[in-house]
RNA sequence: GCGCCCGUAGCUCAGCUGGAUAGAGCACCAGACUACGAAUCUGGGGGUCGGAGGUUCGAAUCCUUUCGGGCGCGCCA
């Protein structure tokens, strides 16, 4: 249950019951907030609505908030409303009120916060989509971690969620990998081919695949000329970078439902037509293509610019700065032009919600898209992209040096390797999406509070071990429905109703974090619990009657043991939506 | 030259889509272990939210401008 979302029913109520009386007209609740007031002696909640109001009202602010606020005190659940500041209302609520947040939190577990699923079309979350030419890096890693997150945080929120990873199994990067694979081919037949050539794919990874290569079919393709070669090659190169690519996902659990490669929407149809030929009819239809010339990019000069006449869709008509050319001067497709068939083929597919996670070096690419979209949906879908800024790799404080010789990269695989993937995961999201990352390899190994990741844990594993303590102090713990029907008001510190508190904002935060897409305030809220948590634990080392267990006094310690039990779920639920695992012990 | 992102305590960062006196952690200083896990906690100092205008009841948040940093700028993906 969300506690701020029954409060604001009820604000709305008594504002339908002030317009009815002709105080007030046309509201539109869209404005106004109820939230938790920053500082606690305002109250339990907050809401502005007196002030988001007054424009259409005939009285000002502070007597419509007088109102609004006397309307608000007859109800059950209100304690008290006051008028703050320029025209605020500050409820507090009864403590009961808490209480049921804290049953319902008990009563759900982990799944506390989780709304049920809607029936609405999945939003569809693009992530990952690292190129099939290499294993991943660190920087593909965010992404990954941000968008499998992001999705779970959807799919908590009650949202349906396709999880989508686009292979980039066309144009010439592809080729530049069979010509690799091949290299190792003959390498693997025995061959001396000294040193890989400028252009290719340098790394050691092509190894097993030329060994594979050889394997497989001897010393035939070394007879075929490369036209013959090629189709084959490339493709059994770009299906074993695609099983590397998912080990590495794997690693970090990072899931995925669908992956659609881009070659797939160069393949005709039964209508004669490829996808991309499909979408540029479409858009032709729709007006949005001609054929025109563009002025040469400012910036760096290109060598061989040649201005020429090319087919080029209308992206200024929809928010983009120039308009964007569809067709290479060798015929081919721009890797624009299947990008927007590929987000036609989502809209086709009924995704009328689109994230995407980008790496931050594509963001020039961002508006263009979002043109795209706009243009093939004719409006319906506006695309949301989330750039993951780039990590940077630290150990002790010092960067991690990385070898300049291509190909040889920190990968993903050893960064998990090292410090796990619970550590990985967490810090990825640990930050906004779109602020750089800093990755200490030490420090989120440590065992200290300094770790982040350790604290959260630690939190978690503490209520469970607070938990064997009582099972030792009582012989038994406490049932469920034990804790269930605890003497609630038992919680009268000050540490222990902040601490409820704190709870019943996590429903709210689901909500917020989901709408936001932003799967990092999770994370930081699970740091404040945590943090809040291991106060109280400490209070009781001073104030012996504050303790959890205490058997000279089992109520309280049956309502403390609830609440308890209340902040490990939550903790275990917000540790569930970033995808990093809530030990029951840490030793 | 243009576009996008960022600029908040000495450092690393939050700041709930415009709310009240801007918050954490680290570092620094001073404290708490006959232990419900001290792998933790308590207290303290520390700020022109890069600068300047504007919008309004109210701005770190929105607009304009300026400075500084990052990324990108047909026929790469």
């Amino acid at each position: 249950m969300n506690i701020f979302d029954a409060v604001q029913e009820k604000i709305l109520l008594a504002l339908n019951r002030l317009t009815q009386e002709g105080l007030l007209s046309a509201p539109d609740s869209r404005r106004i907030t109820v939230e938790p007031p920053r500082d606690p002696r305002h109250g339990d909640v907050a809401t502005n609505a007196a002030m988001v109001f007054a424009k259409g009202a005939k009285s000002n602010p502070h007597s419509l908030a007088e109102k609004l606020a006397s309307e608000l005190s007859s109800d059950p659940l209100i304690a008290s409303a006051d008028v703050a500041g320029p025209g605020f209302i500050n409820l507090t609520l009864i403590p009961a009120a808490f209480h049921d947040v804290l049953r319902s939190a008990l009563a759900e577990g982990a799944g506390f916060g989780r709304q049920p699923p809607r029936n609405s079309p999945p939003i569809n979350v693009e992530y990952v989509s690292a190129n099939p030419t290499g294993p991943m890096h660190v920087g593909h890693g965010r992404g990954a971690v941000f968008g499998d997150s992001l999705a779970t945080l959807l799919e908590f929120g009650g949202d349906p969620v396709t999880r989508e990873y686009y292979i980039n199994d066309a144009g010439a990067q592809v080729d530049v990998l069979a010509r690799s694979a091949f290299m190792r081919y003959r390498e693997a037949l025995g061959e001396d081919i000294g040193a890989i050539p400028q252009g290719l794919y340098p790394g050691d990874y092509l190894k097993p695949v030329g060994v594979a290569l050889a394997a497989q079919y001897g010393a035939t393709l070394n007879r075929q000329t490369e036209a013959e070669w090629l189709p084959l090659v490339r493709q059994f190169s770009i299906d074993a970078m695609t099983g590397l690519i998912r080990h590495d996902l794997a690693a970090l659990d990072v899931k995925h439902d669908v992956f659609f490669s881009e070659r797939s929407l160069t393949i005709s149809g039964a209508d004669g037509l490829d996808a991309v030929q499909a979408t540029i009819e479409d858009l032709r239809n729709k007006g949005l293509i001609y054929e025109g010339r563009l002025p040469p990019p400012k910036g760096a000069p290109i060598e061989d610019w040649e201005d020429r006449e090319q087919t080029l869709f209308r992206a200024t008509s929809f928010g983009d700065d120039v308009d964007r050319p569809l067709l290479k001067s060798d015929g081919g497709y721009t890797y624009f032009a299947s990008d927007i068939a590929y987000h036609r083929s989502k809209f086709l597919r009924g995704h009328r919600v689109q994230i995407d996670v980008w790496g931050a070096d594509h963001g020039g690419y961002v508006k263009r898209m979002q043109a795209a979209v706009k243009a093939v949906t004719g409006g319906e879908v506006e695309l949301d992209v989330k750039l993951c800024q780039l990590v940077k790799l630290m150990r002790e404080g010092e960067p991690v040096k990385m070898s300049k010789r291509a190909g040889d990269f920190v990968t993903l695989r050893e960064v998990v390797d090292e410090v796990g993937r619970d550590a990985v995961r967490f810090m990825m999201l640990f930050r906004k999406n779109d602020a750089p990352l800093e990755f200490d390899l030490a420090k989120v190994i440590e065992q200290s509070k300094e770790n982040p990741v350790f604290y959260v844990q630690y939190g978690h594993a503490r209520c469970c071990s607070v938990f064997k303590q009582a099972e030792i102090a009582f012989g038994a713990a406490p049932t469920d429905e034990e804790l269930l029907g605890a003497s609630f008001d038992k919680l009268s510190d000050e540490s222990e109703i902040e601490l409820v508190k704190r709870i019943a904002q996590y429903p709210r935060l689901i909500e917020q974090a989901a709408a936001a897409h932003e799967p990092h305030r999770i994370a930081f809220y699970l740091h404040e619990l945590a943090s809040q948590f291991h106060a109280l634990w400490n209070k009781g080392k001073d104030a012996p009657h504050l303790r959890f267990v205490n058997l000279t006094d089992r109520d309280s310690s049956v309502a403390r043991l609830a609440l308890v039990r209340a902040v490990r779920d939550v903790i275990a639920s917000g540790l569930f939506i970033l995808g990093v695992a809530a030990p029951e012990e840490m030793r």
